[in-house]
DNA sequence: TCTCCGATGTCAGAAGCTGACATGAGTCCT
DNA sequence: AGGACTCATGTCAGCTTCTGACATCGGAGA
């Protein structure tokens, strides 16, 4: 028997979550939630470098998914087809914890402190893609605007999936968005390297309002 | 002759950026910037929200640019052109600072901080992006995904015309990194709205998030 | 048994940030 | 002129986040 209580890690991030749902992220210290968890705040500091980061330790996971999802894709598929490929590969870890996706989300919407720390690991998920891209052979400017449309992609389709009446799964909404996405930058002037600024393509009618 | 020197936001901003320059963001206290322009720290936090944002308070202006050049654009012009259009629209204003851009972004890029706040600017100027497109009757899902969109090709974009020894202007960048956007989406299954699930690669290791 | 490891505790303190209240030069009103 | 009012700034006390230095002590291995 260990010396102290296992896994205090999920302890500290269960009571974190508690907390955050009874009093909201700001009321809560994290001498609060030290304690919930039967430790003290220095040792909340040793788990986590700052406050936000007890709800996105899972970040690190989700990269090595992508990342290695993207490593073994077939080396014809297109780098759009593989950025995609790995954003739907993460589908069923989220599926299995749609609940607790449900209950952090408003969490992080509500503090700009939080949306914060989530875009910056989105912006490290999509260096993490644009590296495992070139690793492929991809240029790097592709690469990283590849990576980055995928975020946008992962982004719209995330959103609707914790929407989701009907609770379809993460990668049919990500089909969806990257769909989406194509046909919003067809149809236009994808030739000339530099076309000139104002040409008014005129493809997608907008709707009348 | 007012009370006190005016200015004093100026002042703030400048004495700032001295700092920064001379110790680095991290060793720089807020005291000490106040101190510089010769105020108080309570002053300092009248002004800025917090420590980070002296560096971004010009992202307003950006944003009304945007938005405004958005609402004015004519109305038969796609989304994704309308989009490009704001974004070529702050090419002069950079232009003007292009000096004092380049000592800022080696700072941002080199502290996480500032890199989350540049993030939510941008997904600050994405939202009001989407908000216009909105104005223009653009369903939503799509304005944002247009919007979203659009702000990857700025980072690229930026990335692009900050270490550019040519000298070209940002929105020469803009229309290159469209043509790549363009390009890369091009090419693949856009036909069936909800393609079958490709085969992602059986990796899924489910992770905790 | 002895020794070292490593997770945790304790403590002091810097820095960021906030609320409450004070100050005092301009300004406006009569 | 005189008084009241404004409002940018100062002062102060206090909380929270986060860090470095050092202490503690059960367990694993020599």
């Amino acid at each position: 028997m260990g010396r102290w209580e296992p896994n205090a890690l999920e302890r500290l991030q269960d009571a974190a979550m508690e907390l955050f749902q009874e009093r909201g992220y700001d009321r809560t210290t994290v001498e609060e939630i030290a304690a919930r968890a039967g430790l003290t705040e220095r040792t909340f500091f040793r788990y986590f470098s700052d406050k936000r980061e007890v709800l996105f330790s899972g970040s690190k996971g989700l990269e090595a998914l992508m990342v290695s999802t993207i490593a073994d894709a077939p080396k014809a598929m297109a780098p759009i087809d593989v950025v995609a490929a790995a954003l739907e590969a993460t589908s069923p870890g989220f599926e299995e914890r749609r609940a607790h996706a449900c209950k952090r989300q408003p969490l992080i919407v509500a503090h700009a402190e939080l949306r914060e720390r989530e875009l910056i690991k989105l912006a490290s998920l999509a260096s993490a893609m644009a590296e495992s891209l070139r690793g492929r052979g991809v240029e790097k400017s592709v690469a990283n605007l590849v990576a980055e449309a995928g975020i946008a992609v992962f982004k719209s389709a995330f959103e609707r999936w914790i929407e989701d009446t009907k609770k379809h799964e993460l990668a049919h909404h990500v089909r969806v968005a990257l769909a989406e996405l194509r046909l919003i930058t067809a149809g236009a002037s994808a030739a000339s390297s530099t076309p000139p600024p104002t040409k008014a393509p005129r493809r997608s009618r907008p709707t009348s309002r």
